[in-house]
DNA sequence: CAGTATGTATGACGGTTGGCATAGTGACTA
DNA sequence: TAGTCACTATGCCAACCGTCATACATACTG
């Protein structure tokens, strides 16, 4: 790693961390790190500094040590995700839509943070699975969420559970690895394309039925 | 990381090695340990254990330093998954066949390496996009190959360039995320799903011109 | 209220490994 | 012999994660 072309910054507005408790602030903060630069270039020095926390109390609120801190952190990123799926889905009422509306969500997520946070769960899988079976098992269980939810919106359209289901894993991973494409590419056109692309293919499925 | 459950044991075969110099050795190494483990988490002193390779050689052969060898071993990594696209491609002649074959080809890899193996080239773009410049850049360069092999097939079947390369940006996103999703659940199942999937549309879309 | 007990929270330390730089070796050339 | 080259052993400093003895806060007791 040669250069740091982009200040990082504090990875989270102190008005959000002055209203969390120390534990909070330290999972809070070692979620933004992860999806920034992934879990082992992310330090626990680093991560009491950003989250001016003392660095003792690490395994006194995390006994499990910096793998037990990934399995919160991993838990709560994800749960950012699952949020912005959910107001996708308030938003719209087809599965294209909502693939449609996530990927710009995702998009405008990128450029705000000028392509350095990715998909908070990718990156920490790659780095750990299988090797520790806690942080695997944390983030499976944020894919199947994220499965389940969009599999249930195409139930609720009227599409069979086992193609659903298969449908919903292919829009994941689509979406999941149009992230990748952006990054390293510095742009939402892989995203909005895929995006657009499974939308159509949602939508065509759902019609076909009606 | 609290355990290890897969003896790692070397990740080459000491009669491939042997027939290789120290340099390469080092690559082939660095790669492998890479694609299992990620970037940040493989230390030089493991490269060149496992590589039988010098220590004190490392900024002789790679005088930008770990970031060095990491270019060359991502370069070395990724033309791996194109010589399986392109032996997946001389094996069928539909796009849809190719995204099969490819799928299964890169299924038994998982399976080979129970899933401590995943894309060699995704793991590393996440861990340091876009804070390396050299090293995002050389897996752009890769993601960009496969994206315009399987863009070409698809033109070699009569869609447009437009819209081919937009297929095929889907189609790796596709792939790789599924990766992803395998990889979490130690299961083929994702993979078989995604491919099977969009092969479909990639079929139904050069059968809609003909 | 004074004194103590109990559990929480913390700063300082340690053994190890991280990537890297330097000084050095030996072979070959002139 | 002197010089050049490809290559390597050794050592450096910083950062890593985890442990520990201690300080704090709160609640209980006489």
């Amino acid at each position: 790693m040669s250069t740091h072309p982009i200040p990082t910054g504090s990875p989270l507005t102190p008005e959000q961390l002055a209203t969390m408790d120390a534990k909070e602030r330290m999972v809070v903060t070692a979620a933004k790190l992860f999806q920034r630069q992934g879990y082992h270039a992310t330090g626990l020095k680093q991560v009491v500094e950003e989250a001016a926390a003392p660095r003792g109390s690490i395994y006194h609120h995390f006994p499990g040590g910096k793998e037990d801190l990934g399995v919160q952190a991993v838990a709560r990123a994800a749960s950012a995700l699952t949020r912005v799926i959910e107001r996708a889905s308030a938003r719209t009422d087809s599965p294209g839509g909502l693939v449609r509306t996530l990927g710009e969500g995702i998009a405008s997520w990128l450029t705000t943070s000028a392509y350095t946070e990715g998909c908070p769960v990718s990156t920490v899988t790659l780095e750990v699975a299988p090797m520790s079976a806690a942080l695997t098992e944390a983030c499976h269980a944020a894919y199947d969420q994220w499965v389940g939810m969009i599999g249930d919106c195409l139930v609720d359209h009227g599409i069979a559970d086992d193609e659903a289901r298969d449908l919903a894993v292919t829009t994941v991973s689509g979406v999941l690895g149009a992230l990748l494409l952006c990054r390293v590419g510095q742009s939402t056109a892989p995203l909005r394309t895929t995006a657009d692309q499974l939308a159509s293919v949602l939508d065509a499925r759902v019609a076909a039925i009606t």
